[in-house]
DNA sequence: CGACTTTGACCGGCGC
DNA sequence: GCGCCGGTCAAAGTCG
């Protein structure tokens, strides 16, 4: 063995270490955010409880709880490319699509069409400020377990431009840009990430800063803080979106 | 032929 | 009450 061979192994071994770490960081940071957002939730249920009118003749605007079903996700696209298709491993099914006032863009509205009768609803619109990315609100609940069908490599069909089945790469990511009424976990939590969209980048951002649990007093502290300021990454909130596919699929 | 998009019309909430 | 606006409907068109 050369000593050319040591030296590769040494940087596999340290390799491999870094990332036992960075594994542990993130179950930590999983546990750590799963439980505030489990807090924030029933507060949220609790400090609102039923001012709900149910008033039979509005519309389904107003059906459904409002606390539990929205959340946001942002896609990054070519700034040329005019279709509005966001890929989440779901299979939707355009209803319209308009033209808002605060964006010159136009919105489209999709429904759930992997499963009959599925409530779920998503807009899609281009970002006013950065035209690379596209927003996507998702409402609502699936009332079907998985996202893992032969269909799931199926794309919306076509806007203008996409050809029909045409398979999309885009870089998804999460933002933590939801409102407070929007606590839950984003619906769509696959986000197509088993496809490998996991960043490249061997040293994401939220972990070349040194992280050390010794203190137990200023654990909880520095935890906390730490994840406020990771669920503002958005490198981390993908990240962590891959972890927790992959929890639920074991 | 079925599944889907497109697009104008329509509906209902909301602010003035 | 009126008009604006976002969301939905539904007929027509498209595609495989």
């Amino acid at each position: 063995m050369s000593s050319n061979t040591f030296g590769q192994e040494k940087i596999l071994r340290d390799e491999l270490k870094r990332l036992r770490k960075e594994n542990e960081t993130l179950k930590v940071m999983v546990e750590v955010i799963g439980s505030k957002c489990s807090i924030l939730e029933t507060h949220l249920r609790e400090s609102h409880c039923p001012p709900y009118h149910h008033d039979s003749n509005k519309r389904a605007r107003i059906e459904e709880f409002p606390f539990t079903k929205s959340s946001k996700i942002c896609v990054k696209v070519d700034e040329e490319d005019k279709s509005l298709v966001v890929r989440d491993g779901y299979q939707w099914r355009k209803y319209g699509q308009k033209v808002t006032k605060d964006n010159p863009s136009p919105r489209a509205y999709y429904r759930c069409s992997m499963a009959p009768g599925c409530p779920v609803k998503k807009k899609v619109q281009r970002s006013a400020e950065d035209r690379t990315l596209l927003v996507a609100t998702y409402e609502g609940l699936h009332n079907h377990g998985t996202v893992d069908v032969p269909n799931r490599d199926r794309l919306p069909l076509r806007s203008d431009q996409s050809p029909r089945g045409q398979l999309v790469n885009r870089n998804l990511t999460l933002m933590p840009t939801m409102s407070p009424s929007s606590i839950q976990p984003p619906i769509a939590l696959d986000l197509s990430l088993s496809r490998s969209s996991f960043p490249q980048d061997p040293k994401p951002s939220y972990l070349s800063k040194n992280l050390s649990f010794g203190n137990r007093s200023s654990d909880c502290t520095k935890i906390e803080e730490y994840a406020a300021s990771l669920v503002r990454d958005p490198k981390f909130t993908e990240a962590l979106a891959l972890t927790v596919a992959r929890t639920l699929n074991n």
